[in-house]
DNA sequence: CGCCGTTGGTGATATTGTCACTGACAGTGG
DNA sequence: CCACTGTCAGTGACAATATCACCAACGGCG
């Protein structure tokens, strides 16, 4: 159950003084979610604040036709401000968190947050910028839904997810969702970049034979 | 020069204590733009932290092709946040913001920001609001321009724009740029909806012959 | 009036999305 | 081992949207 002193992983809390910190540990609930479960979605709001320690979330948005994108995903160190601007708002929204690895997160209730908010300078800094990431990440997907190719987005999706592997396990669907189209074109795009011996498929998987060229076609205007 | 007690227009700041309100009154800059005026952009990012008293800002963003789309608009009584997070998160962005109508607001400076942040739950909550707000029509902007019919969203757009009245003083390119799209694509959709009677065109300018039948394409999935 | 920048119209073509259908593959239970 | 089933991938036809290359119409202005 334990998870150790996680006030040492956040930028927001780590320059925190002791006795804070100490207040946090004691006050903060911690939160496991298995590989695949939905953090939240617009039927189960959370109303605590999440504070990701493990793993990595994924933030993604369905549209009534079923059709569906990421916007962006939680690391580990980061808070999922999302749920957060909407519980404070009160807002509607229509995106949904899956736990793409196992989580380890660490729920804050609302009004330890608030305190929190108001005490602690480092951390209503903290608060901000992760609201300013999610801003500008959002700008980036509005950006390339809007004007960019899907070749382009395809590639750079593709070298994202690899990591420092050369393979992707996903399937064509999967990659859909991702970039917000239909499987049908993944399966295209990803027919001509065989072809072009960019990359090589298996059933689910995706293996990149050249990053190098593959960059390419992803830096290509 | 006076604009009066500026403190009673806004949430944020119109249930705060007297003093608070005059040391705010004392402390923020009143600042006016011209209609058309570029409040802030890549290269003219402010300090301060906005607050719409009067007018209308239209926040875009432009790719490197020069295409362009309108994220939204800040109207009067609510803040830019956009600015604020870049500027406490201090990353790049590429959205501009232009002055839609002449504009009256009032400048914050960052410590008196954090200060009232700190002191203020009503202003705090009134800032993650304003947040929150934005990361809403962000999801709203995503939704659309991934899943969203042009002609659909063309409807929409003619009616928000039109207001009360009947009139879109706009040209084809001006709607392009609403949309995201290109002029010819708006073009030949309202010719289309020209054709069907739903508009009528001329120079500059749309004229809304029906809103009803324009709102049943709006609502058309 | 004629010049010229802005606005709008249009055909051709490329890209992307949608629809309908097919076969291939892996697991499951007989 | 084989039939059954659900998931995954491939493909052609067509629709919607984007891009490119023009040209025509309009309105200010010298």
């Amino acid at each position: 159950m334990a998870i150790g002193d996680w006030t040492e992983r956040f930028r927001g809390t780590r320059g925190l003084p002791r006795p804070v910190r100490d207040r946090l540990l004691a006050s903060a609930r911690v939160a496991r979610y298995a590989r695949g479960a939905t953090v939240f979605s617009p039927d189960a709001r959370p109303d605590n604040l999440l504070f990701l320690v493990e793993g990595t979330l994924r933030v993604s948005q369905t549209a009534e036709s079923g059709r569906e994108i990421v916007l962006y995903r939680v690391e580990a160190g980061e808070s999922c401000v999302l749920t957060t601007a909407c519980m404070l708002a009160q807002e509607a929204y229509n995106a949904e968190g899956i736990a793409e690895t196992p989580l380890v997160a660490v729920a804050l209730s609302q009004d330890s947050f608030d305190q929190l908010a108001a005490e602690e300078p480092t951390f209503r800094k903290f608060i901000f910028a992760a609201f300013a990431r999610r801003l500008l990440d959002l700008l980036h997907v509005v950006d390339e839904v809007a004007f960019g190719r899907i070749d382009v987005r395809l590639a750079t999706r593709l070298l994202a997810l690899a990591g420092d592997t050369a393979e992707v396990e996903a399937t064509h669907d999967d990659l859909a969702k991702e970039l917000g189209t239909a499987r049908e074109v993944v399966s295209r795009v990803l027919h001509d970049f065989q072809k072009r011996g960019l990359v090589s498929q298996s059933r689910g998987r995706v293996t990149l034979l050249s990053r190098e060229r593959l960059a390419r076609v992803a830096e290509s205007t």
